[in-house]
DNA sequence: TATGAATGAGCGTTCATTCAT
DNA sequence: CATGAATGAACGCTCATTCAT
């Protein structure tokens, strides 16, 4: 039997740290398997293409979105508006944690990757598609609830609608952290999510 | 009084055209002379490099977007929250009719050059701040005048804050709308805009 | 006595379908082992390397060469020239039947690798060799045959050269069928191959 | 305007020797360039690729071949029969010159490159057809007149098979003349070409 | 003023092979 | 007895840029 290592999963979370910062042309195969200390040819035992170890990336990104940001509000007893605001909050909890630390802000990888590749590399948009589509997931839920707390004034049919605006809207204020650099923008921006909701008075 | 060379904005055009599409890293300076019929030679002549080619592409477009989007609602007489609205209804159309020509819907330049590049490029994203700057000042004009006509229920500190959800918001849906390749998502996601402002009644 | 695992003749059977079609350097040893469905570490372990790998798929291919084609031939009645263009017919047989399941004419399997790897690899070209005085040996005896049953008009010294001549013959029409990819050639080159014995009348 | 060099010139002729020596496979674009005296990122400035580069050297040594071999043997006046014998003292003259130097015995570069590729790149497969066609149009215009002659014991409507027989024969020849490592096969061939074309008494 | 020719560094990927287990 | 894991060198090719003319 052969030699057991951690070289995947040591590559894998090097990529899930260099890719978001600089993107997908942004950082090279070589520049990867030196920080994440593994040889060269090493690379396509692990992964079969840098498109793959990409698609792991997301995949991974999501878990820990999921883990940290999602589940917890999820299982919370916070109102569903609540919820929405709450959303921002631990995003910006988590970059403002990294910017003090003196990395730049990220914004939101999926974003980040699914702008750049867009119209370059289809089977990483699609994964990014998809994994939007779990956002809007959460917050069609969580709008939902609030519809029949009545705590919005919105008619039923726009539910889905106002979902994806507050996808939009958070993919927005990432965009624009990541750009401005600046982690405060989450903070800043959270009263917006809710107003795209129409709450009542 | 020489004829000028128009092989400068023949570049010019080209990397308008091909950058915004595909992004810095997915167009080459050998595609782009390629495509412009001009000699690779020339490329450093015309421009000192492939970054400040970029900076006039932002340029342009920005005037561009000035010219076909902002004038001409600035200088309508619609009210400001229906300036809003021609703001999305504008985009939209503007995409609608490339996609109609079955090209891929590219959202906003600006985001994808300042996304991508954010950690990368320094005089890029500067340019790239600058610009949603000006998107803002647009913006901020329209809110103000909807504050003083008392369209909206916002108290007046709350102006900047809102414009920049509003620059935000219509860069999310410009990057949702990109990443989908659907020109639609302007239109169907204007509404979210109006309830940004937060309208009375 | 335990069960001999297959995973030798597997691997050796894969090698001798995919390396006369495409060559040695168009196939490499993890291809090989993906196709036989045994482990890459495992290669090493049943062969010292890829080199001696295609020397057995040589002999093995020269086994079948005797058993499908020289031995029936050898066995049968026919006259000497009569064995000639028997020769050329099952040759032309064979590689009719693969042609005609969509397989690309392979020709013959040891000139591709002689030729490919003449000053490459002496181990193989040597076993090339080897395998070409083979033929030759059989050519020279059904000559030598026709020689004492006076059906052809040669000098008797001029036998060994004749049977390289057909040597070279087989081996260049097995090349033109390979590179025009047409079975047939086989069948409509038979002729010339006995004029090259040079029969009476 | 720019500077001018033989760069290309050299790289042509540093593959025209390396290529038919060692095979496409056998040599690599950097060691073509390192023997050339180019620099590596250059290569794909003088050629768009290492298949067109093959090309190119199958063009050039078709010229080559045409110049030395066919176009005297054509302004002879040497009888048709004479021409097929001419042909291949020609072409051992050339090899046996090669060997004396210590070279290798190449036989046929387009036999190589065609055998090696086969199945592998259409677009080399199909200029290597091309040049076959080539020789056999020398070789069945040879024919043509040694039949008008009546030199030769065929029926015309042999005459295009017998002329494929001749390319089939010389191809076969350089092959083992390759494998041999042996100039002389040439020549101790010649006689048998002469057979195929079945000359009177 | 404009450009044909060239460049070194780096791209993502594949190679035949090794070896601890 | 057999293999999962790994490797360094090389693969063909593209990059943004330079410079003599």
């Amino acid at each position: 039997m052969g030699r057991k290592s951690d070289a995947r999963e040591r590559l894998l979370e090097t990529a899930a740290r260099l890719v978001p910062e600089r993107g997908y042309h942004g950082v090279g195969v070589q520049e990867l398997c030196n920080v994440a200390g593994i040889k060269p040819g090493s690379f396509y035992y692990l992964f079969p293409s840098k498109q793959q170890l990409v698609i792991a990336v997301l995949e991974k990104t999501w878990e820990d979105t999921r883990n940290y940001i999602f589940t917890p509000i999820q299982t919370s007893n916070l109102s569903p508006l609540e919820k929405i605001r709450e959303f921002f909050m631990r995003t910006c909890h988590l970059h403002a944690h990294r910017s003090s630390e003196g990395k730049p802000v990220l914004g939101c990888t999926f974003a980040v990757l699914g702008g750049e590749l867009a119209t370059q590399d289809q089977v990483i948009n699609r994964k990014v598609q998809e994994i939007f589509s779990l956002f809007t997931g959460y917050f069609e839920e969580w709008i939902t609830q609030a519809y029949e707390d009545e705590l919005i004034a919105l008619p039923k049919e726009r539910i889905p609608d106002t979902a994806k605006a507050l996808l939009c809207y958070t993919e927005g204020v990432a965009l624009i952290a990541r750009i401005h650099n600046d982690a405060e923008t989450f903070s800043r921006m959270a009263e917006g999510a809710l107003r795209l909701a129409n709450p009542k008075k």
